[in-house]
RNA sequence: CGGGCUGUGGCGCAGCUUGGUUAGCGCGUUGGUCUGGGGGACCAAAGGUCCCGGGUUCAAAUCCCGGCAGCCCGACCA
């Protein structure tokens, strides 16, 4: 490729509207604009590296044994509806109507369609089978954000594997682990795979693969001693006994104006956080039920959702929490309460001589003994783990990380499977309902989660794995042709040994050409100008490293592609 | 959905408070001359529904009302 050719509007300045790194260097080195919040245009670098990406990707489901395929990306709302899902979907699915009416909506992920399309195996001697396909998805996100991290329309490599037994799930699911520890591995990616929270997918298990990432919006828990990791909305961690003071009466008293945790801590030298009740109101399935954590813990809604099985929560308004408790919030607790569900967190367990809101307003109680004045329905984890809390396997301080989700996998379990009535027979001549799992990789998060781990203050720097190209040929000042014939030789012989090169043939002064690809970010640089042809060398700079070497003309075709080979091997 | 910020040539911004020449500046773009190993200099030029609609006014980028769009925080989110 030549420059002179490529569409490649690079910028000096970044945009207004992007913060995160991965954004502002992707529109500012030319490879993605923006034609409305959360759909983005991949212009040719940009599409280059997506489709590397992409490559990288299928290299490592082809090696597993899995089968590309294409799904519509338009489908009838009835296979929703099949699975339950099309209302469970809500706002965040794509729907339309067609001529005749019908509605049919864009799709958001393709476990449906798989299970439609896998009633066609009738026997155990078919299975298993894994299926993928690379293909756009659509979500009506609430927030798009970050350029490419968050879009409403984008790239994924999804899979779904299908097995007649939990073991063979657990052998696909095994599969998959591994595919994509390469993957991310491929493509200079440090993903960390964590145990996650399966969400509104349903199923036994789930695995995250989180680059850490200051751009991200996951933050994960790990132990760098003993190799824990956990999305924080399933994380656990060693909590500390507290040692209550013996005594405590259960008492009421006066609390004007105080409607926190750390209002109450200032007022009283007896009620310091830990040993304080929160609580809160919460609406589950539309329940109004308590939710009592220690005063210095953070609740985990998602834990609340997974651990108590309901499907949706959200805080009670303070309307609510009169109507059911007779005070407001900054008031409220536990005590005495019997008509309503109070979860407690397992921090709470064998406490006394707490301190709590007395559902009268500008009142609490000192002195509850949890096990003895309030009636806890369920014990269960609710509380978010913070940072340096021991590890529950070894004890060491756990790491809380920013992450940016890259990848994850589930265990789905025959949920679809049933909906569809996809069995088949096995050895006894018994029907059996196949049992699934499906694994999903974001391709442009991934292209973006690289910039965001890969770039300095010239701007991207790409593993050769994904790089738009491997090397640019620079030729400068020509004042007698010399220099323009070697850069096209060499340009020739790159692309006759199988390198992928650009020759920035502008006439644009040498700035201009470095600055721009450095921005770009391609990982070699062969300058050619007359101050090394003097001695038959040209300059190969490692876009990395930013050091540069002088090489014979005659050899550096050839460096250049043993350092690109040697590159991807080490990746 | 709640909160905040912002919409002015391709990009970054000023002007708006206190309405009033021809709407400016930097970068970029085009042509020319010079220059030629890290975004060079000079000369000339092109490029604008000041987000949209309505209102106030002799007069609106500027004031008022209503929309729309974008971004950020939170909520939500496979």
């Amino acid at each position: 490729m030549r420059w002179s050719n490529l569409f490649v509007p690079t910028l000096r300045e970044a945009p207004a509207e992007a913060e995160v790194a991965s954004h502002q260097l992707l529109l500012r080195a030319g490879f993605i604009r923006q034609l409305h919040s959360g759909h983005y245009s991949l212009l040719p670098l940009g599409l280059r590296v997506h489709d590397k990406v992409a490559d990288v990707v299928r290299e490592e489901m082809d090696a597993i044994g899995a089968q590309e395929l294409l799904l519509p990306a338009m489908h009838p709302a009835w296979v929703w509806e099949q699975s339950g899902r099309w209302t469970a979907m809500g706002d965040e699915m794509f729907r339309l109507t067609d001529r005749k009416g019908a509605d049919v909506a864009l799709g958001m992920t393709h476990e449906e369609v798989i299970a439609f399309h896998a009633r066609e195996i009738h026997s155990y001697r078919e299975v298993p089978q894994i299926w993928y396909q690379i293909q756009w998805k659509f979500r009506d996100e609430p927030r798009p954000k970050s350029g490419l991290l968050r879009v409403r329309e984008f790239a994924m490599k999804d899979s779904y594997s299908l097995d007649i037994d939990d073991a063979g799930l657990d052998h696909a699911f095994d599969l998959h682990h591994k595919a994509y520890t390469r993957i991310f591995e491929r493509m200079g990616l440090p993903a960390i795979a964590v145990e996650a929270s399966s969400g509104a997918m349903g199923g036994s298990a789930s695995v995250e693969f989180m680059v850490p990432s200051a751009a991200g919006e996951d933050d994960i828990v790990r132990c760098q001693n003993c190799g824990y990791a956990a999305n924080v909305e399933r994380a656990v961690a060693v909590v500390p006994p507290v040692a209550d003071p013996p005594g405590g009466v259960l008492e009421q008293f006066p609390t004007p104006g105080i409607r926190t945790i750390a209002a109450l801590a200032a007022a009283e030298a007896e009620a310091p956080p830990h040993r304080q009740i929160k609580t809160m109101v919460y609406a589950l399935d539309g329940q109004i039920t308590l939710v009592l954590l220690r005063g210095d813990h953070e609740l985990s809604e998602q834990k609340l959702l997974d651990n108590t099985g309901a499907s949706t929560v959200r805080p009670a308004g303070a309307e609510e929490c009169v109507a059911a408790l007779g005070a407001s919030p900054g008031s409220l607790g536990a005590v005495g309460v019997s008509d309503l569900p109070v979860l407690a967190d397992g921090a709470l367990a064998g406490r006394s001589n707490l301190t709590t809101g007395a559902n009268v307003d500008d009142f609490h109680y000192r002195g509850v003994d949890i096990e003895r004045d309030i009636v806890v329905s369920e014990w269960l984890d609710l509380r978010q783990v913070r940072h340096g809390e021991p590890c529950t396997r070894c004890g060491k301080p756990l790491e809380l990380l920013r992450c940016i989700e890259t990848g994850h996998i589930f265990k789905l379990g025959r949920r679809y499977a049933e909906a569809f009535e996809t069995t088949v027979m096995d050895a006894d001549g018994a029907p059996r309902t196949l049992t699934m799992g499906s694994y999903g990789i974001g391709i442009g998060r991934a292209v973006a989660a690289v910039a965001e781990t890969h770039h300095d203050e010239r701007g991207l720097c790409w593993p050769v794995s994904v790089a738009p190209y491997e090397v640019a040929v620079v030729p400068l000042a020509d004042r007698d042709g010399t220099v323009g014939e070697v850069a096209e030789r060499l340009y020739d012989e790159l692309r006759d040994l199988g390198v992928e090169v650009i020759i920035d043939d502008r006439d644009a002064r040498p700035g201009v050409k470095f600055s721009d690809i450095e921005l770009v970010g391609i990982p070699y640089r062969v300058t050619v100008g007359p101050r090394g042809l003097a001695n038959d060398e040209v300059e190969l700079t490692e876009r990395a490293t930013g050091e540069t070497i002088n090489v014979g003309i005659a050899e550096a075709a050839a460096r250049v592609r043993a350092a690109r080979d040697a590159a991807l091997t080490a990746l």
